[in-house]
DNA sequence: TATGCGATATTCT
DNA sequence: GAATATCGCATAG
């Protein structure tokens, strides 16, 4: 299942053209699945395989962009491919991926990926040992790539530091729930993740 | 494995 | 004051 060491060192990456990001929350979230994300850091590359996500369309009430436009969530308005990120419950970063056109607020959660590359500067970063403990969730997946308020407003399909690239290998079945955590909008089915992958989020019941 | 709870800071009412 | 797109630790089964 894990395509680590050599395998994934002699898979290149392609940079992902924005043209090729769907044009809605819901859409990006299943199609970021299987994608990889790669966050180039002083130290080295840390990279991973996106395997959850959550949808936060237009009009949503358990979305940021709800409320309208504000100093905090204002590059969540940036067209699709920027990077949203915010801190909450005094302790984690969120990242997300705008999904919308210019001006129009939407975007996806990154909830957790499959460390590939620089898991040892993960593991500094994390304290944590047990790779599956690394990127399980959001914070956690924040704090494994090094990303904080720094990154928030950056153009993802640019060449910088925090970029998007295109599967490695192909996705298994992707199955959708809930989303988790909120309490708004709780019903629709707007979180994504591949089934089976042991780097999932959430109970048990929510990775099968 | 599942459930419960405290910590923590920024935003919203 | 209350809520929050959470985490880590504790405890029980």
């Amino acid at each position: 299942m894990t395509l680590g060491g050599d395998a994934y060192q002699r898979t290149r990456l392609r940079r992902l053209r924005r043209a090729e990001l769907p044009v809605d929350a819901v859409e990006l979230a299943r199609y970021l699945i299987g994608k990889v994300v790669i966050h180039d850091v002083a130290a080295g590359r840390l990279s991973g395989r996106i395997v959850e996500t959550e949808a936060y369309p237009i009009g949503d009430p358990a979305g940021h962009a709800y409320s309208g436009k504000t100093p905090r969530n204002g590059s969540l308005f940036l067209t699709r491919g920027h990077a949203y990120v915010y801190f909450v419950y005094g302790s984690s970063f969120m990242l997300n991926v705008t999904s919308e056109v210019r001006g129009v607020g939407g975007g996806v959660l990154l909830r957790a990926i499959e460390p590939l590359e620089g898991i040892d500067l993960m593991q500094r970063s994390r304290a944590v040992t047990r790779l599956t403990d690394l990127a399980r969730g959001p914070g956690r997946l924040a704090e494994a790539m090094q990303v904080n308020l720094e990154q928030d407003g950056l153009d993802l399909c640019a060449a910088g530091p925090l970029w998007l690239a295109a599967a490695t290998q192909k996705a298994r079945a992707i199955g959708k729930s809930a989303r988790i955590g909120l309490t708004r909008n709780v019903a629709r089915q707007w979180r994504f993740y591949e089934r089976g992958n042991p780097y999932v989020s959430g109970p048990k019941k929510l990775r099968e």
